[in-house]
RNA sequence: CGGGACGUAGCGUAGCUUGGUAGCGCGCUUGCUUGGGGUGCAAGAGGUCGUGAGUUCAAAUCUCACCGUCCCGACCA
């Protein structure tokens, strides 16, 4: 390609509208334009790069043994009903009609779809285990799209789907996915993580995310240095520790004053001092249109997609004040579990044979002190809701756990039987039984690796590509650009001699100043530049400048030779 | 959906408080100049000031509504 023959509109000031380095780059390079919120054109060279993203995922899909599909974007919305997902997903679907009014929806994800598939054309344990892969747009009604092609209404995702036969096959299914996931981000040069994930009302254990670190990222990764765990925020657990000094189990309840107080950081303060970890968290959910206590000690925040997984539902929701007082008589602040009956209570497991601590009194200005839990609340149920904090203690080597924000590329899943069975995707074992087959789904978002690569592999002068995913490989930058020049003839037979061996070279063609191309090429950031100009060529040399590395000036007969070992050690 | 910020040429912005000829930088066109890190000079083109209503002799500027963009949040009492 000749750049005077391409489109590639790069900025020197970075358009209002991007926030994030990444988003910043995609436009400033001139990989992608902005339709409106949410929706992104992809010019020539950002379609490239993401063409070459695809073709990673698509090259170890196959050697994982998946079968490449497409399945239609549009959907029937029976499929949804049939599912029971119509109404749960409703939040996310955009929905078109036809001429007749009929409704359809744009797929946010293919499960109804493979599932119906897989149920007019498997029909035996023969012919499992089987795994289907699509690379396809995905369309979702987002709460608010952000930062360019991370968080989009419009966006392409590879998704995964297998069924197996046996449970034995199914985790078979599932690593077969988790490692080729595994390869896919390291091809593309990403730092990735693979966490455990939330399983949410699912349940089970198999859910991994691949994390890319990254300030930037929407999700919060607990890890730990000792051992291997790590596990997205919503998941992660540490070890119960109690606090050493719970005090006196025998000091009877003692109600006193607390004018004004409503928040656990003023009761921290004079004149009551009574540390966070000293405090019961009394939070009023409603559940099914029902009130719940939850319990947690003062310094805790409670962990919403762990409630889930304890009450089995997602339908829940915070109280509003009057609600509180409906239930508690009591505005919050001033509330506490202290002889609550009728009301079913979950505490964290750290509240377990706590004592001397302080809770609100269920009275206005009230709060009681030395509660003892197991004497005076008797919850109902105990479980982990607690967010797990920085610094607590690793549950496997009990060494401080550490965060860390990531962007999250992909998603591998078990999915057990919950599809197969609504839709009728069953097979018949060896002894003639029918069984729904066992499912998996794996999701990588294309689109957002894309921009997790720029995130991830920047400098202060624009982007630094990883070989296997640059628009290309190598920018030919010829200082002198006259056709009769010794310069862009020479010029002329490296990039002959590179395109005839199959790399993918631009040549930077254009009347322009030296430092225009070089600023140019550093932002897109192309790995190897060839620079080519008469003071290099007087020595009998031109320069072969890796991106992020050192100058190296080889003799012009030897240029092919050295990108092409550049090219093979990555 | 709630909160906040913003909307002026392709991009970045000034002007708005205190209403009166819409300005600058980048980019673009033309000419000269320069030619190894975003040259310099000169001359140009390019604007429904987001949209609509209102106030006014007069609105980019004041008022209201709507649309759009970006950020934070959707929860802990």
């Amino acid at each position: 390609m000749r750049w005077t023959q391409a489109l590639i509109p790069t900025l020197k000031e970075t358009p209002a509208e991007a926030e994030i380095l990444s988003h910043k780059l995609l436009l400033r390079a001139g990989l992608v334009r902005k339709l409106t919120g949410g929706l992104y054109t992809f010019l020539p060279l950002g379609l490239r790069a993401l063409r070459k993203v695809e073709q990673i995922v698509r090259e170890e899909m196959d050697r994982a043994g998946a079968l490449e599909v497409l399945m239609p974007a549009l959907q029937p919305p029976e499929i949804w009903q049939q599912s029971g997902r119509y109404e749960t997903a409703q939040a996310v679907f955009f929905k078109a009609r036809d001429r007749a009014k009929k409704e359809w929806i744009l797929g946010p994800t293919h499960e109804e779809v493979i599932t119906t598939l897989v149920a007019g054309e498997l029909s035996s344990y023969r012919q499992l285990p089987k795994n289907f892969y699509q690379i396809q747009t995905k369309f979702r009604d987002e709460i608010r799209p952000r930062f360019g092609l991370m968080r989009a209404k419009e966006f392409i995702m590879k998704d995964a789907y297998s069924f197996d036969a046996t449970e034995e096959g199914a985790q078979t299914s599932y690593k077969k996915m988790y490692d080729a996931y595994t390869r896919i981000f390291q091809r593309c040069g990403l730092k990735a993580m693979a966490v455990e994930a939330d399983t949410g009302v699912m349940g089970g254990k198999f859910s991994h995310e691949f994390m890319v670190p990254a300030e930037t990222g929407e999700n919060e990764v607990v890890y730990c240095d000792g051992c291997n765990y790590a596990a997205n925020i919503e998941k992660a657990t540490s070890r119960h520790m109690m606090h050493a000094d719970t005090g006196d189990k025998e000091l009877p309840i003692e109600k006193f004053a607390t004018p004004g107080v409503t928040t656990i950081n003023a009761l921290t303060k004079a004149p009551y001092t009574i540390a966070a970890h000293q405090q019961i968290k009394t939070l009023v959910y409603i559940v099914n249109d029902k009130p719940v206590l939850i319990l947690l000690r003062g310094d805790h925040q409670l962990n919403e997609a762990k409630l889930t997984g304890v009450l089995g539902t997602a339908t829940f929701r915070p109280a509003t004040p009057d609600e509180i007082v409906d239930v508690l008589k009591a505005k919050p602040g001033s509330l506490g579990a202290v002889g609550v009956k009728d009301i079913p209570v979950y505490a964290d497991e750290v509240l377990r044979g706590a004592s001397a601590m302080t809770t609100g009194a269920n009275e206005d200005g009230f709060h009681l002190r030395n509660v003892a839990l197991g004497r005076d609340i008797h919850p109902a149920h105990w479980a982990d809701l607690r967010t797990t904090q920085i610094g607590e203690a690793c549950s496997n080597c009990g060494k401080p756990l550490k965060i860390q924000r990531a962007i999250e590329v992909g998603h591998v899943f078990k999915l057990g039987t919950k599809y197969s069975k609504a839709l009728n995707a069953l097979f018949v074992d060896e002894k003639s039984e029918q069984h729904p087959a066992i499912m998996g789904c794996y999701g990588i978002g294309v689109t957002r690796t894309l921009q997790a690569v720029i995130e991830q592999c920047n400098d202060k002068d624009g982007i630094v590509w990883p070989i296997s995913v640059a628009p290309y490989t190598v920018c030919i930058t010829p200082l002198t650009v006259a056709k009769d020049s010794t310069v862009m003839q020479l010029a002329e037979k490296i990039y002959n001699e590179l395109s005839a061996r199959g790399i993918d070279v631009i040549m930077d063609d254009r009347d322009e100043r030296p430092g225009m191309k070089f600023k140019d090429s550093e932002l897109v950031g192309f790995p190897i530049r060839i620079g080519i100009g008469e003071k290099s060529l007087a020595k009998g040399e031109v320069e072969i400048k890796p991106r992020g590395g050192a100058l190296i000036p080889v003799k012009p007969d030897q240029a092919i030779e050295k990108v092409i070992e550049l090219i093979k050690a990555g």
